[in-house]
DNA sequence: GGCCTTATCT
DNA sequence: TAGATAAGGC
């Protein structure tokens, strides 16, 4: 059983109260809202929506440190609420993800970009907030200032994996380390001694290696040299060493043909494999059933889309499969500016950013209103609607075909203004896009294989399947009044084995 | 000594 | 495996 340090931790600071409010209503927190509970008792959930939570914030804003919530899918309105708590209160937010497949996503929250854990939040996040929460206290304690850039630094170095829980009964001197590192930093004449102590591993989270990977994009081939990436990284206590035993692992994956770019040629060599590999594997879910029968149902029941645009310099992204179900202003936003397996943001994008436009339907080359959309089993990408001058001119996509074994393909154009100041946009389907902008992996015969299974399938499996899906509530989709049940739902038991399996 | 790269270690 | 460290060269 792990040991939560987190709570030592807590206990150094002198009893000073930290106060997490954390919001959800999802049967999946519950495994860890038992585990907190054990150890915590300075944490508190609601079992609300965030504009509910609102009155609980109002009423103890002066001794909560974090909110940490579930975005609300049923309200159109999530991403304002959280903004205004954020203003209002000055309170830090961790937005947890609605996606599967999102691990650390930054979000536009105000001025700063926001961490974002993904869905299935697990203990060792959880204690990473935890020590989040007492950073900032800390300082608040000693400094009477804002949060110390350490704090950041200390969280987003320990986000999204386990390398605390690995560092058991090392938190303590770890964190005084850390604390020592940053004072003795620029100055290391007062220092009592730290100069030869062992250096704190660095964990790269997807947001550190999204910045790292723009450095080198930026800095142009041949010229990304450690110093210069660490530079324009700008994340405060990183070590120009980290970044060059990262950059020499960086390259070795170049090598190897194992790191996909995100430059011109859109995707590299390797999409089939890639899409093989990892279309679901950076979820619980993909973890557990990757390998099994119902991964290939899974993938018939919702087939991805890849995007990526065409101006300046060319993002990809890889849709997770419930943005073709796209309800909400909420996942709209999360859409456009999420980061997204291949480890590369899309721009958050005024243009497209703005509400209620349309979808657009590879598959059947047709727009569709949002709520449309719920009932397709296609890929989309979010629909341009805005002043052409912040419009990107083109949208490419594949989707993984309703067969479970062909790539789909489609293009958006946008040209020019209409009479209402509206970008006109036309869409083909067909893979009818411009060969240089998109290279061999989707030539004719290329195809995501299907995953066969040795074994019968299994039909518990599919059932549960079944009762997750998309298909679960497609009333519940339509109708945002219906707030009261869950988009996708998992029922008890099909969690219990979701937690077991990837613990 | 600073910085980069490669090899090796953990 | 991922990240740290040692070592050699410029």
């Amino acid at each position: 059983m792990r040991k939560v340090t987190s709570f030592q931790t807590m206990q150094s600071l002198g009893n000073k109260e930290i106060c997490i409010l954390f919001v959800h209503d999802d049967p999946r927190y519950r495994n860890i809202v038992a585990k907190m509970l054990q150890y915590c008792s300075h944490y508190e959930v609601l079992k609300q929506t965030i504009s509910d939570a609102l009155s609980t914030i109002r009423e103890k804003k002066d001794r909560l440190n974090l909110f940490v919530t579930d975005i609300d899918r049923s309200n159109t309105n999530g991403f304002e609420i959280l903004q205004y708590i954020e203003r209002e209160f000055k309170l830090d937010i961790f937005p947890l993800s609605p996606y599967e497949d999102t691990k650390l996503v930054s979000i536009g929250l105000a001025s700063k970009g926001d961490l974002y854990f993904l869905k299935s939040l697990s203990v060792n996040d959880f204690e990473s907030l935890w020590l989040y929460a007492c950073a900032k206290e800390s300082g608040k304690a000693t400094s009477g200032q804002e949060t110390p850039l350490l704090d950041e630094n200390a969280v987003e170095a320990s986000l999204g994996n386990t390398s605390l829980s690995r560092e058991v009964g090392q938190d303590d001197q770890k964190r005084k380390r850390r604390e020592s590192q940053e004072t003795t930093e620029k100055n290391d004449a007062t220092s009592d001694g730290s100069a030869n102590e062992k250096r704190q591993r660095v964990t790269w989270t997807d947001w550190m290696h999204h910045k790292f990977v723009e450095a080198i994009e930026q800095l142009g081939p041949g010229k990304s040299y450690p110093k210069d990436i660490l530079e324009l990284m700008n994340v405060p206590g990183l070590k120009r060493e980290s970044v060059a035993s990262h950059l020499q692992k960086y390259r070795q994956g170049m090598r190897a043909g194992k790191v996909i770019q995100s430059t011109g040629s859109v995707f590299g060599s390797n999409l089939t494999t890639y899409l093989q590999q990892n279309c679901f594997s950076s979820s619980r879910f993909g973890q557990n059933f990757n390998s099994s029968q119902g991964n290939a149902l899974y993938l018939n029941q919702q087939p991805n889309l890849i995007l990526s645009h065409q101006s300046g310099s060319d993002y990809s992204c890889l849709l997770h499969p419930e943005a073709s179900t796209g309800t909400s202003n909420m996942r709209h936003e999360h859409l456009l500016t999420g980061t997204y397996p291949f480890g590369h943001s899309v721009s958050p994008h005024n243009a497209i950013a703005q509400n209620n436009t349309n979808l657009f339907d590879f598959g059947t080359a047709q727009s569709y209103s949002q709520t449309g959309l719920a009932l397709l089993d296609s890929g989309c990408v979010p629909g341009i609607n805005g002043p052409s001058s912040n419009a990107v001119s083109a949208y490419v996509g594949y989707r993984l075909a309703g067969d479970g074994l062909s790539v789909e393909t489609g293009k958006v154009d946008v040209s020019g203004d209409d009479e209402n100041g509206t970008d006109k946009v036309s869409l083909s389907a067909g893979g009818s896009w411009n060969e240089s902008l998109v290279q061999t992996p989707l030539a004719s015969g290329d195809y995501i294989p299907q995953q066969q299974s040795s074994q019968p399938p299994d039909h518990a499996v599919a059932h549960d399947l079944d009762n997750l899906g998309a298909e679960g509530d497609v009333g519940c989709l339509l109708d945002p009044t219906r707030s009261t049940s869950p988009q996708f739902f998992w029922n008890d038991d099909f969690n219990d084995a979701l937690f077991d399996n990837a613990d």
